[in-house]
DNA sequence: TAATATATGTTATGTTATAACATTGCAATG
DNA sequence: CATTGCAATGTTATAACATAACATATATTA
C-alpha cells in the first residue's frame, strides 16, 4: 500500500477546515493539532502516541482527556475513524462522503486503506435486512498483508 | 433476537468437549468453566465479569491472566470470538464450520447473533482481492437494533 | 456586561490486558 | 522410579486504554 503524499495530506486538512467553517463546527487549535497528527502519521496511531506528540509540539504535558475529547469531536464529525481491532485511530480521506468506512490493515507495514465500496455496503445492508436488524454502525476491519508486504 | 435454549447450550458445550477430545486439545477445568460462563451468558461478556463469576464459583479469587489465558485458548481453537467493538466475548455456536465469524449486536438488549453467510464472505474476499490484499482475519461487527427492540 | 454555552485544564480513577517469574502436575525417557 | 521436560496455572505487578468529576477559561449572545 502507498502512504499519502504531502499534497493529499494538505488537501485533507484543508477539506476539514472548510467543512468546519461551513458547518460552524469549532475546529479549535487542539482539535486541529490532533487531526493533523493523525493524518500525517499515515498509519493507525494510538491515543497515547497522539498525547506524547502533542506534549512535544507544545512543550508542555497534555492529559488523556484532552486527546480523547478531540478524538471524539473528530469521530463525531466523520474526520477520523477508530479501528477497534487495534485500538488506534486513522484519518478519513473522504469525510461526509459516507457514514460507514471499512478498512484493510496491513499487519506488517501497518499502513491502512479505506475500502468503502458500495457492493460491500449493499451486502452488509442485505445481511442486516435479512435478519430484521436495523444498523446503527458497522465495524469492518480486515487485517492481513498488503501486496508489497506479501511479496517480501 | 432469541437467546439460546438450554439444550442448545448443552449441545454447544458437548461439541467443544468432543472436538477437544478428538484433537487432543487440553480442555482443562478452567478452560471449560470459562467456556461455559461465556456461552451460558447469552450476551457478550467482559473478561472481568468472567473473572468475578469464576471467583464466585470456586470461592476463591482468580486473577486476570487466568481468565485471559483461557480466553486465548478458546479463541485460538475457534470456540469463542472477541467482539472488538465492545471488548467482550461470545461463544461460537458452530466452531470449525468456518474461520471467520460476523456479528449483529443489539445495542438495547445486548443479544448478539452470528451472521456468517457466504455471500458476505465472498464480497469481503472480493474486496480484498481487488485491493491485492491477503486476509488473515476479519472483524465485522454490525451494531444496531434487533427486531424486538426496534419495535418497542 | 452578565448570563450562557462550549471548550479546556487537572486530578484521580476506572477498565482492559499483559509481562514476568514461580509453582504445580503430569507424561515421557532413561 | 528418579529426572527431566513441558504444558498449565498461580501470583504479583504493571502496562495500556479510557473516562468521571469538577475547576477554569474562552467565546457567544441577550
Amino acid at each position: 500500500m502507498k502512504s499519502k503524499s504531502t499534497s493529499e495530506l494538505k488537501a485533507s486538512i484543508h477539506r476539514v477546515e472548510e467543512i468546519c467553517k461551513s458547518n460552524k463546527l469549532g475546529l479549535t487549535e487542539i482539535r486541529k493539532q490532533v487531526f493533523e497528527i493523525i493524518v500525517k502519521n499515515n498509519k493507525p496511531i494510538k491515543a497515547y502516541e497522539i498525547l506524547d506528540t502533542i506534549s512535544n509540539i507544545n512543550n508542555k504535558p497534555s492529559h488523556p482527556p484532552t486527546v480523547y475529547r478531540a478524538i471524539d469531536f473528530l469521530i463525531e464529525n466523520g474526520f477520523v475513524h477508530k479501528l477497534n481491532s487495534i485500538n488506534s485511530f486513522v484519518g478519513c480521506f473522504h469525510p461526509k462522503a459516507h457514514k460507514e468506512c471499512y478498512f484493510l490493515i496491513c499487519k506488517k507495514c501497518n499502513i491502512y486503506q479505506e475500502c468503502c465500496d458500495d457492493s460491500l455496503k449493499d451486502r452488509i445492508s442485505k445481511t442486516a435486512i435479512h435478519n430484521n436488524f436495523v444498523i446503527s454502525n458497522t465495524t469492518l476491519e480486515i487485517e492481513g498483508h498488503c501486496l508489497d508486504c506479501s511479496q517480501k
